[in-house]
DNA sequence: GGGATGGTTTTCAACGTTGTAGACTGACGG
DNA sequence: CCGTCAGTCTACAACGTTGAAAACCATCCC
């Protein structure tokens, strides 16, 4: 920036405020600036920028690994509209254990960013003190409510209840449930699991545990280990919930193993609409949360909470639009 | 800072010695700044440090982008390997546009960072000098040859040729190709296709252009758009190698969709091994191109040649291990 | 002509840390 | 008793940038 400065004829301070774009600089001043910036190839040094100012230019996105397809594509859409804002993102990767998710939260790295996005895992309403970091924080998914942060929603409960009278439309009585959570109400599992009920309740069909499935984690084997139990147990259904489109997919294998076709015998619906349940045999039916949506919102209000007077906003709470997407999981073929 | 050497009676630097492991402290000395730093909750600032010492403990991954699950699955790793030895990852999403990919080179992030790990896409031989930059870079994959960096390489050509000849194993002749790319010879697919050739020439079948689709890009969509265009224009095969798994899974549906059955009447093999191709329907075979050891090998190298000494280690070309994984599509159902 | 005005540029200090070099301390050998 | 030495600790400066405030400089108005 010295050598810039000399090249042009001006202070560094003048450099500095040709790249900050100030207004008042004489066109003359700030073209011969740029030509020996350019001559130079200077590029400004960001850990001092980072010093002086106290920005970063990043924000951290707190989430599962990127295995799982929903969160590699969230992580994607948040790049891209973080992108936008000229942000850049650092990932940070949850085990699943608890203690790992206070220590990364208690840690070093939210200070090293201008911002968080927060995608909440293994968090209850006992924890909202956890989420008392000293940089903005946006939440996203559900969890902990009445946090003393913004936060955007997946509407689980709403769309879970959508998935479960899709089936039920088509005339199916007997739903299993794939992913519930033990003794689990504020999560994902426990919210989905309530609008699962809800819809049962809406048509005035019983809810039986021996349809519910509990599986941990939402993978792919976990589905597929779940569906497997539940035939052996030799329960009865002819349609199935699952809580995301991993857990359905591989439970979706299983069956078609076992014989049961999909969607005539078992009609089957996942949650999420990653882009793999477009090219399944057959392509399964989904609820999209809206999860674009989701990534734009929440990198924009993170934006404002980290601008100027952001610190004063009072929390807020956005619901994200989900729809319920019909796939040939869903559709039974006019024979 | 300040606050802690107060706290602890010491000076500054003595916390700053304490935090950096320097050998020589009293551990009483040691022990009341620790106390005093836990006490304050005391947090280096990041941004500081790295404008004193240089080193940001960061590396950047430069690569399409995640919603590949081959590079989700490979930035997952990426992540996992980096935090073993402490750093943190940036992650930088390619466009696909040659442009794009060179200002990203160009730009301020590589200096944002202590070294790059770089999964080439766009860049040819004759753009070596673009490699040129002024951190430790470790190429991921394929393309430039005899070029300036370390080189964790996948062995395109030998796994597509393992690929091909495994289909061949199973009686297969009229093998389509998916995923080559018009006159590219240094890259994935011009190496894979090269592979193809190679296991074809073994088996004395002769090549022919008509069962060779040409698709740019490798996604799902793109695989089901070459295998419906090819059955539109009714080529006749028994065999198609995919040059990766999503190419494999969008065909697979459409040849479903077509009533081939698969792998009786079309044998399909991939290549990645995603984890996907172990829950579709069939099954994926596919080619496992060792990318859990690209990642810790191209880490490690990275991290060598970040250290004391690395600016003059040779360039180092390092194969990944790969090998053939079969599955339901290539396995023969006895009826 | 002098002061007010507003655009343009500069000076200065500071952000929080670590490298360098040196100061202090006690033990030890001569 | 002094010099040496290893082990401990500290003073100081510097990393490259930007915020605050002040200086400069035309222009304009009374």
């Amino acid at each position: 920036m010295h050598d810039v400065a000399r090249v042009a004829g001006v202070s560094i301070k003048t450099v500095s405020n040709v790249i900050n774009d100030y207004p008042h600089i004489r066109a003359s001043t700030r073209q011969r600036v740029l030509d020996a910036i350019d001559e130079l190839g200077y590029i400004p040094n960001v850990a001092a920028r980072n010093l002086r100012s106290g920005r970063t230019g990043a924000i951290g996105l707190i989430m599962p690994d990127l295995r799982h397809p929903y969160f590699a594509e969230l992580a994607d859409d948040v790049m891209r509209a973080a992108a936008r804002h000229g942000l850049v993102v650092l990932i940070e990767q949850l085990t699943g254990d608890r203690q790992q998710e206070i220590e990364v939260l208690r840690g070093w790295r939210p200070r090293a960013t201008d911002g968080v996005l927060y995608s909440v895992l293994n968090l209850t309403q006992d924890d909202v003190g956890m989420l008392d970091v000293p940089v903005p924080l946006v939440l996203l998914g559900d969890r902990i409510f009445n946090g003393p942060t913004d936060h955007v929603t997946i509407q689980n409960t709403e769309g879970a209840r959508a998935a479960t009278e899709h089936l039920i439309a088509l005339g199916r009585r007997r739903l299993l449930v794939l992913g519930a959570h033990e003794r689990e109400v504020v999560g994902s599992a426990g919210l989905r699991l309530e609008g699962y009920r809800q819809a049962l309740r809406g048509a005035g069909i019983p809810y039986r545990d021996e349809l519910v499935s509990y599986v941990d984690r939402w993978h792919r084997a976990d589905g597929a280990a779940a569906m497997r139990g539940m035939l052996a147990r030799g329960v009865e259904f002819d349609g199935v919930v699952a809580f995301n489109d991993s857990l359905a997919l591989g439970a979706m294998r299983v069956l078609q193993d076992a014989g049961r076709r999909v969607p005539d015998d078992v009609a089957l619906i996942g949650f999420d609409d990653v882009d793999e349940t477009r090219y399944s045999q057959p392509t399964l039916s989904t609820v999209d949360p809206g999860r674009a949506e989701i990534a734009e919102r929440a990198v924009e209000m993170l934006v404002e909470r980290m601008g100027p007077g952001g610190k004063d906003l009072p929390p807020r709470e956005v619901p994200a639009r989900f729809k319920v997407v019909p796939r040939e999981s869903t559709t039974v073929r006019h024979l």
